[in-house]
DNA sequence: GAGTGGTCTAGACCACTTG
DNA sequence: AAGTGGTCTAGACCACTCC
């Protein structure tokens, strides 16, 4: 009833943000516990002297945030944190090296124009031995020390020249983009435990029988034909993925 | 134009999502190409005879799908998928089993009440030694093959009598709600690649020196303290994550 | 039947981009 | 200056839940 808690109409911040910060921040230092009900989208209306639909606005907000949620006809309640589901999620996992400040390298050790063999004829799911592929093999290094290697191929349709930009850092899909016709627009990536092969265990410098983490990726055209394949290899003991789940502070 | 596509006002299902559809519809059939720009929101709404708003609802829904974005003063565009960031996300490892359709067992080994060590210490960010924790060791078992073995240790506040469900499945996050005054409201899990220790290759019913899963698990209260701690351990020749980016279907 | 959230409208003003 | 998307309003009707 006494509450201060205001909102500022003549702000540049929009008002559903603001209320919905201000609920937030209330959920959050527990003035509403989890599973308690919320205030009726009229009542805080009212209370705040705002349209209904701003009001609604700003609890869409909270529940796209996952911190509640609206059931017709009973009322608006504090979700409890679903800290069960894990998601691993990493924007570039070569990227993650660099934010942690660490010297980074890519070297392009090989990049060719192949024709298919067993391998990629499964993999592009294809008969034609004739097709060609853009080929690169790169390995990563941080801090002088091999951490990763990768093969990537992508089906070849356009004969265009390859860019310097490419060489450094060759993405999957950007490599696409350039070189083939197709839109990429769907990818599957698996990632998988293993020990080193021998050829990678030498281009790593690791003992034969080293853990690593293998993450295959293809990506996928409209006609859900694969254009782009994958392999990536990198050192079990120097990558790991972390994962943050629940109402943690985002910012 | 001559477009045939029509919304059905009398119809149950909400405009905002019919219109949301047919738009999704012709962007997957090419019909807008990547980068190409939509309608404007007022000819969207004066061709299907609709409120602006309710044509803003639908391109909210497709912006969060990640299939349209918006500028301000310029327009709506069809976006390009975003196929670099991997997302691994698993809903509770163990369903995963499940859902292949195998035969899965959840056996617990041990359940006990004990005080901590200074593994516990560390995890739990304390010094008091008295500490009681809830300890529960359980092993997975699909096809009667054991393929994954579990520690996980809860702060005892509560004295709640162990509920037989919680012996089947031991999910910390529930079983924290039960036996805590704690809300749990934040979770970190850290996945490496390792190889068995020789208790966990017993246990596993492996070679020594297999390569492993490994998945910590930290569970915070409110205020930031860790209030659960479980290590998990995957045989790396049963488990694989897979991830699908994009523009696929998801029905 | 009263109260809740879900949908939809018609119109207003604004911030921003482009010519 | 014209056109775009971004915000906000005041009111309407609906589907659903609960008493």
């Amino acid at each position: 009833m006494g509450d201060e808690a205001w909102i500022d109409k003549s702000s540049v911040i929009p008002i559903y943000y603001q209320l919905a910060k201000l609920l937030e921040g209330q959920i959050r230092r527990g003035e509403f516990q989890p599973g308690e009900v919320l205030p009726t989208e009229m009542e805080i209306a009212a209370r705040f002297e705002i349209s209904r639909m701003t009001v609604r606005r700003a609890i869409a907000e909270l529940v796209s945030a996952g911190m509640i949620s609206t059931q017709q006809g009973r009322g608006t309640f504090v979700a409890r944190p679903k800290l069960d589901n894990i998601v691993f999620e990493l924007n570039n996992f070569n990227e993650e090296i660099e934010q942690r400040g660490l010297q980074q390298k890519i070297t392009l050790v090989q990049a060719d124009i192949i024709r298919a063999n067993k391998l990629l004829q499964e993999k592009f799911e294809i008969v034609d031995s004739n097709a060609k592929f853009l080929y690169f093999k790169t390995v990563l290094s941080a801090e002088d020390e091999r951490i990763a290697c990768e093969n990537k191929y992508v089906f070849y349709t356009k004969s265009k020249p390859i860019l310097e930009k490419e060489l450094k850092d060759p993405s999957l899909p950007e490599i696409i983009a350039a070189h083939s016709d197709y839109v990429p627009i769907g990818a599957k990536k698996v990632l998988q435990v293993s020990i080193t092969t021998e050829e990678e265990a030498v281009i790593l410098g690791v003992p034969p029988n080293t853990p690593v983490i293998v993450i295959e990726q293809t990506i996928y055209a409209p006609d859900r034909k694969p254009i782009g394949w994958g392999r990536s290899v990198y050192r079990g003991d120097r990558y790991k993925l972390t994962s943050y789940d629940g109402w943690y502070k985002k910012e």
